[in-house]
DNA sequence: CTCACGCTCTTTTTT
DNA sequence: AGAGCGTGAG
């Protein structure tokens, strides 16, 4: 077999180009996948480069896991040994060998954004701020992003990237928070990645031992790593200099996570004798999909002047439709899939509806479920999010992992047996008084009433005869054997057989399935630990968990534009695209957060082969009340001439909504599209209470001046910028303000 | 200590 | 509209 068949010339370049360092930018649709996965087979079978001295690098598992298949169907099982895992992944893997050598167990238990809330609401209460005015989601999105900041691995003063608030001072939480997690011996998924690089740092003789294991290196999403990874791939392949990066910054879509697509335009001053190789042809789109998205992405100042070559045939035009609402808009988008499906012989599987956020999918899924079309929704809750998973992964953690307090105040009284919040605290105390750990007070019994103490004794068994199990495994027990006992043990299921509810009922039935995948793990993991296992899986995303068995095999899928990335499908739905929802009110601020929705956009556009439709709805309802939407200024960028547009829904009493008030055009299925009164592009005058320039005081960021309004009625929305610096939006509807 | 009801606040995107 | 949380009765 020829590795370099069915690949053009770039696509050949960069297979072939296997030593010194190599930025591959590739274009939506350009056979990325294709030369990623074919070039590791070539160094496997041309140059004998061994697999496991491979690292590939992906962005979530399952792309690795779909990227390990297609090299396996190139190569046969040798494949198996490449080393191809997400940055976070690779983190935990280095960091359960040599992490003890900065002071990190290998037991180390990962926080996830829950559970760092938890544990951010705790230091509130203990710092007497109420957790109500100050949200523990808002200060853990505040940590991770100051986490995220290239200072904080070159030494600079992290306190001073934490800004003093009105009625408390970000640093003290964030010391606080950081001391917990070392005390709890947890990491946060930022510390997974800052953490790898200390001790990269610090540890010369791990980096030459990895760097000894790893000589190839292929970092694929490069527009999206963050300054962690970037010093990760640079020391790891700071030997070898075999680095091979791909990325496309137009497709750069997590700068919100630290994400910086400097990264990738600075490649080649980093590498100076770096090659340079672009994959411009796109084999997925038609040329009116293209045409589409490219106009789109051109709008955007701060990129790379480039363009795809379409090698798809002309195709159907994108067809633009306006619903009155969002269930018009879930109405249009399943009758056109049914007309389609029969008209095209599509299959489920042809069809993607992608939305900007998660709350959107839930009227989707009502429309497809009316008529009985099968679909998954990717992303939303994650399997492992689910109440009963957590309560017993909290088992399991608290089990590998006594000093978890986060997972010990979950399961203390789960189910419960008469352990109030009173009795935790006197636990917490006396804990304190003695300087042990809180493990330590409950393994000893005896506290508060009688009815108390045997709920405290019951649970210290049957943590006490979990924590003599675990060591079991794998070699005398099974993994889902173990994780069974300690259901059974805990009580859990007694419990919810003795409700015998609807919900509880379905309880029992999500804990059979997670038994199932556990046993599905541990046929490829036979060798896993208690703890391997549970670090593996606070890692697994939306994409890879269990799917109910009996989901058929063919299903629509949907999901937001973020989780679409990297995938493709022959017919696109692109939904809500509305100002304030797509692009997102939280981006409208700055030129930068546009941008970055533009791309977003751009994104969803480029998963279509064959066809893509555009949604937007003149009504929404937003927090239970309608609110009335333009639809989003990227469909003005479009020009008209290639949409073919429509209408879905009684239209008669809406005020004019056509965004693109010149065009004045309406397709052949517009029933009720004439328009009468010329649209305002902007909304009318504001009708706030406030005004430019007041003075006002926010009772969580404290004194500020009112710098714009924009909307009207519920919509009002109001930008401030703060004493203590830095400026936000805010619905004036939702924001008790005092004029000052 | 537990459970039920009603009030509040929410929604950006995810490893 | 829905989840999570606090309040108050048992």
């Amino acid at each position: 077999m020829n590795i370099l068949e069915n690949l053009n010339e770039n696509q050949s370049k960069a297979v072939l180009a296997t030593d010194g360092p190599l930025l591959i930018l590739a274009g939506a649709g350009s056979g990325k996948t294709r030369v990623i996965t074919h070039r590791i087979a070539y160094l496997i079978r041309e140059k004998g480069v061994p697999p496991f001295a491979i690292m590939a690098v992906t962005f979530t598992n399952k792309a690795a896991g779909e990227m390990r298949s297609r090299i396996i169907d190139l190569i046969g099982p040798l494949g198996e040994q490449v080393f191809m895992k997400t940055f976070h992944s690779a983190s935990v893997y280095i960091l359960r060998r040599y992490g003890n050598i900065i002071g990190v167990p290998s037991g180390f238990t990962i926080y996830d954004q829950r559970d760092q809330e938890m544990l951010i609401k705790d230091i509130l209460i203990e710092k007497n701020l109420d957790p109500k005015k100050i949200r523990p989601a808002m200060i853990a999105s505040k940590i991770s992003e100051v986490k995220d900041r290239a200072e904080i691995l070159e030494g600079g003063d992290v306190n001073s990237l934490l800004p003093d608030y009105y009625s408390f001072s970000l640093s003290d939480i964030y010391e606080q928070y950081q001391l917990r997690l070392t005390a709890s011996n947890a990491l946060d998924f930022n510390d997974l990645l800052i953490k790898t690089v200390e001790l990269l740092r610090k540890s010369p003789e791990t980096l030459a031992a990895l760097q000894k294991k790893w000589r190839y290196f292929m970092i694929d999403e490069y527009q999206d790593t963050n300054y962690s990874q970037y010093l990760i791939c640079k020391y790891l392949a700071s030997a070898s200099r075999n680095l091979c990066v791909v990325g496309d910054d137009d497709q750069s879509i997590y700068s919100w996570r630290g994400a910086d697509v400097r990264n990738i335009l600075n490649f080649e001053k980093d590498y100076s004798d770096a090659r340079v190789i672009t994959l411009g042809d796109n084999y997925r789109s038609t040329i009116q999909i293209l045409a589409v998205a490219s106009s789109i992405i051109q709008m955007n100042k701060f990129r790379k002047e480039k363009m795809l070559n379409a090698f798809r045939g002309e195709g159907e035009p994108a067809v633009w439709c306006q619903a009155n609402n969002e269930y018009g808009e879930a109405e249009y988008v399943v009758n056109t899939l049914i007309s389609l499906k029969h008209r095209e012989a599509l299959k489920n599987d042809d069809f993607a509806i992608f939305y900007r956020t998660n709350a959107q999918s839930r009227i989707f899924e009502e429309h497809l479920r009316r008529e009985n079309i099968p679909y998954r929704v990717v992303g939303g809750l994650r399997f492992y999010d689910r109440k009963e998973i957590r309560d017993i992964l909290a088992y399991l953690r608290f089990i590998t992992n006594p000093s978890d307090t986060i997972s010990l105040s979950r399961i203390i009284n789960t189910p419960a047996r008469g352990i109030g919040a009173v009795t935790v605290e006197k636990i917490k105390d006396q804990a304190y008084q003695e300087q042990t750990s809180e493990w330590g007070i409950i393994r000893r019994g005896q506290q508060g009433n009688k009815k108390t103490s045997a709920g405290i004794r019951t649970f210290a068994d049957i943590i006490t005869r979990s924590m003599e199990m675990a060591p079991r495994v794998p070699t005398d027990m099974k993994l889902a054997e173990f994780v069974q006992e300690v259901i059974e043990l805990s009580g859990y299921t007694a419990s919810l057989k003795n409700d015998n509810s609807l919900e509880s009922r379905s309880r029992l039935e999500n804990l059979d399935e997670f038994i199932n995948s556990i046993f599905e793990y541990q046929e490829f993991n036979p060798d896993a630990t208690v703890d391997q296992f549970i670090q593996e899986i606070s890692l697994l995303t939306t994409t890879e968990q269990p799917e109910p068995e009996d989901l058929p095999l063919e299903t629509v899928t949907l999901m937001t534009v973020h989780n679409a990335k990297g995938l493709e499908f022959p017919v696109v739905f692109l939904t809500g695209l509305e100002e304030g929802l797509f692009p997102h009110v939280n981006s409208s601020d700055s030129e930068e957060g546009i941008e970055e929705e533009r791309r977003l956009c751009y994104v969803g556009i480029t998963r279509a082969q064959d066809r893509v439709y555009l949604t937007n709805a003149h009504q929404r309802r937003v927090y239970g009340n309608t609110q009335d939407k333009l639809p989003s200024c990227f469909l003005n960028e479009i020009p008209p001439e290639l949409l073919k547009t429509t209408t879905h829904g009684p239209q008669e009493n809406s005020i004019s909504y056509n965004a693109a008030p010149t065009w004045g055009r309406s397709s052949s299925h517009d029933k009720s599209a004439t328009r009468e009164h010329a649209p305002s592009l902007k909304p009318a005058v504001s009708d706030s209470q406030y005004s430019v320039n007041q003075r006002i005081m926010h009772p969580r960021y404290g004194t500020g001046k009112i710098v714009e309004i924009q909307g009207k009625g519920d919509n009002v929305k109001l930008t401030i910028r703060f004493s203590s610096g830095g400026s936000k939006s805010f619905l004036e509807k939702h924001t008790p303000l005092e004029r000052i």
